[in-house]
DNA sequence: CCGAATACGATAATCGATTCTCAAATTCAG
DNA sequence: CTGAATTTGAGAATCGATTATCGTATTCGG
C-alpha cells in the first residue's frame, strides 16, 4: 500500500542525522546538496507519512515556519536563536507544570520554548558579563 | 500624527475587558457585535499601532492565528484547549528555566505553553478520573 | 467652521506554507 | 521481466493571514 523510494530515504535519514529540527524547506536543501532534485511536493508528501506513522513530530515555533525531527528523542523543549533564528533541541524539563493552570483545566502536555542566544552569536550580542 | 478615532477606542477596549488574547478576527467580530461594521484592515492598522506604542503585545500560539492582549497585565503564559481551541492566560511561573539551556547560550526569556482540557471542556473528554 | 491630514471600509493583492495536478518514472508482486 | 499501483517533480492552485489600494469619511488645529 506504500512504496519505500529513495526519496523517503533521503528526507527521513536527513531528519535523523540532523541536531535540530529542520523545516520542509532546509530538508529540501540538505537533500539537494549531495543528489539531484527532491521536489518539495515530495518532502510534505513523506512528512505527512511519517508523522501518520509516528516517526516524526512537528515542531512549530512562533515566527517560524514549522520544523519536524524524529519523535524517538525522548521529552525535550526547544531553543531559539533570536540571532541566527535556528532551533536547538533542550534536553530537561521542570517539574509542576501542571499546577500553574486552573484548577478545573486538565493539563495533557507542555511546551517550553527558550529565547536568546546561542553560543555562537553571543558575542557581540547583550555581552553576557563584561567581566 | 496620530488621530483618535472611535474605531481605535472600541478595538482597545476589546482587548483590556477580554480575559483571554484575541485574533484580529475576533476582535473584529466583538467590535460588529454591537456597532456598525469595523473593518479588517482597520483592526491590523490599530494593532500595529498600539504595538509600537507598547500597549499590546502579540502572542503567537502554534496552531493557532496570532492573538493580541494588552501588556499590562505582567509575566504570564498561556494554556490552549484541546477541544475548543481557546487561549487561556495562566498566571504564575516556575525558576530555573535558564538552567536547561546548554551553558553556553544566553537566554532572554521564554514561553511556556500548556495543553488541555478547559473546565468547559473537560467533560467527556479524557474523563480526568473515573472515581 | 474649514481644510489639510489622517483614517476608514471593502476588496484586491500579496505572502509564505502547503496541496493539487498530471505526465513521466519508479516500485514490486507474480 | 511485466504491468498495475504508486510515487515523483515542476509548477499551478489554494489557503489563511496580512497589507495595499483608493475613494470617501473623520479628526482636529487654527
Amino acid at each position: 500500500m506504500s512504496y519505500a523510494t529513495r526519496q523517503r530515504e533521503v528526507i527521513l535519514g536527513i531528519l535523523r542525522q540532523a541536531s535540530q529540527p529542520l523545516t520542509a524547506q532546509e530538508i529540501r536543501e540538505r537533500a539537494n546538496q549531495n543528489r539531484t532534485g527532491i521536489g518539495l511536493a515530495t518532502v510534505y508528501r513523506a512528512l505527512k507519512i511519517f508523522m501518520a506513522q509516528g516517526e516524526i513530530a512537528q515542531v512549530e515555533i512562533p515566527g517560524t515556519a514549522p520544523c519536524y525531527e524524529p519523535t524517538d528523542r525522548g521529552h525535550h523543549h526547544h531553543f531559539i536563536c533570536q540571532h541566527c533564528r535556528q532551533v536547538f533541541d533542550v534536553q530537561g524539563c521542570v517539574r509542576d507544570l501542571e499546577k500553574l493552570a486552573p484548577q478545573d483545566f486538565q493539563v495533557e502536555r507542555h511546551d517550553i520554548t527558550l529565547y536568546g542566544f546561542c553560543a555562537n552569536c553571543v558575542e557581540g550580542h547583550e555581552q553576557p558579563e563584561t567581566k
